[in-house]
DNA sequence: ACAAGCTCGATTGTCAACAAAATCGTCAGT
DNA sequence: ACTGACGATTTTGTTGACAATCGAGCTTGT
């Protein structure tokens, strides 16, 4: 229980930012909340300098907050940087899926549409959880086929805060057959290699999902 | 000589991680240069620890590489990297162009047609580090009219690696008229309140960048 | 009951000494 | 000369102890 890796070698700060950004990015880590060093070695078998350094990294990412003599917390998200987030995604997927449709290979082509399918059956099945990981494996293969790993890292970056809001969203029926629509529009444009009606396609189906999120959200009071 | 600061309070790890970084895009630090950590102590004022911690912030900034016992250097950007930056640049900067049309105030507008006047006269008077101060002034406002501070940050970072590169550029007569040009056309669709058009011709002023860019680069063999 | 002040434990910040590794120069041996 | 091993120096990594600060709970006086 104490330990997120295997009791093995010692992590360096590299790793342990990646167990707190993952727990921030599950929401098992809430805004707000402090991070107290001797948790995290505890939980992590890191020293104390190591856990300072990861700290250091997600507070430059953006992640985390440290104020002197109180540590680091969980940086908490406005809905207004949100917004600024999703328009952020907008224009990078949208580039994405143009260079997607323009230099993915054949096989990448393939296999979105094979994860079309699969999702396509998530939605009629009603399978949420499901759909959330392929969306994200969908995105994902994008990113790879588009040759802009850069694109890929900036748009990780951005996703984290907003993983779970979007997971969630994922348990609405209507939601899911909607964001399925879009996706469907996206993928027939990359078929037929059209980018300038991908990257169009791609803006209207993430600035869709900002609003749809909004309306959750502000249902919700967060 | 000995210090970038008044020597009265020691310095934070963001104000050593400025200074780093603030070397690098003036390229007073080059690329696979070494940062020696007593160096930047001497020449900053700031203890072994702050430096440290800048390291890890700039690291994860991605401009720096940590190597175990060897430490921080400054980290290479190849020609493909460049390419995708300015992909990306297109993307933002593009965005940035349409939200400004639609939701910056009369005086922001007036201010842009104003720094696009003293532009005017560089050209004409072959001042090319004004011309690349008044550049950067110009694509700030662009940023801070649009209201989205998270890509304006993005694009800060994104502008870090490839500053210098730019900067040269601007020595060149026909690259100032050619952008020049581009500016002109990006104005004009702002003040009409036209923010496709904005975004098509800045997207169009990103590429042309790169374009002009990379071939400098190709013939100086960087 | 309540508010101001205080004390003490918990937590973070800092420093200096020490350990580990890499780098550079030196010096034989060919 | 050149090569390779050796050693001294430099540089980085790590640890532990100590100082500074915060915050919760207690005390005390009204």
């Amino acid at each position: 229980m104490t330990l997120g890796f295997q009791s093995g070698p010692a992590p360096t700060s590299i790793e342990i930012a990646d167990w707190i950004r993952e727990r921030i990015r599950r929401g098992q880590l809430a805004p707000e909340q402090r991070l107290v060093e001797v948790d995290i070695i505890r939980k992590t078998g890191g020293s104390r300098l190591k856990v300072r350094e990861a700290f250091q990294r997600l507070a430059a990412e953006g992640l985390l907050d440290i104020e002197p003599y109180k540590g680091a917390s969980v940086r908490s998200t406005s809905l207004e940087e949100v917004r600024q987030i999703y328009r952020a995604r907008a224009a990078l997927e949208g580039v994405t899926a143009a260079d997607f449709a323009i230099s993915a290979t054949d096989e990448q082509r393939e296999k979105l549409q094979q994860i079309q399918a699969e999702l396509e059956l998530c939605v009629d099945n009603r399978e949420p959880e499901r759909f959330g990981r392929l969306n994200a494996e969908w995105h994902q293969l994008l990113v790879d086929g588009s040759g802009s790993k850069l694109i890929g890292e900036l748009l990780q970056r951005l996703n984290v805060p907003i993983h779970r809001l979007l997971f969630d969203s994922f348990y609405d029926a209507e939601r899911l057959r909607t964001a399925n629509n879009d996706h469907r529009r996206i993928l027939k444009a990359i078929l037929h290699r059209d980018a300038r009606a991908a990257e169009e396609a791609m803006r209207a189906h993430v600035q869709a999902g900002f609003k749809m999120l909004s309306e959750i959200e502000t249902a919700y009071q967060i």
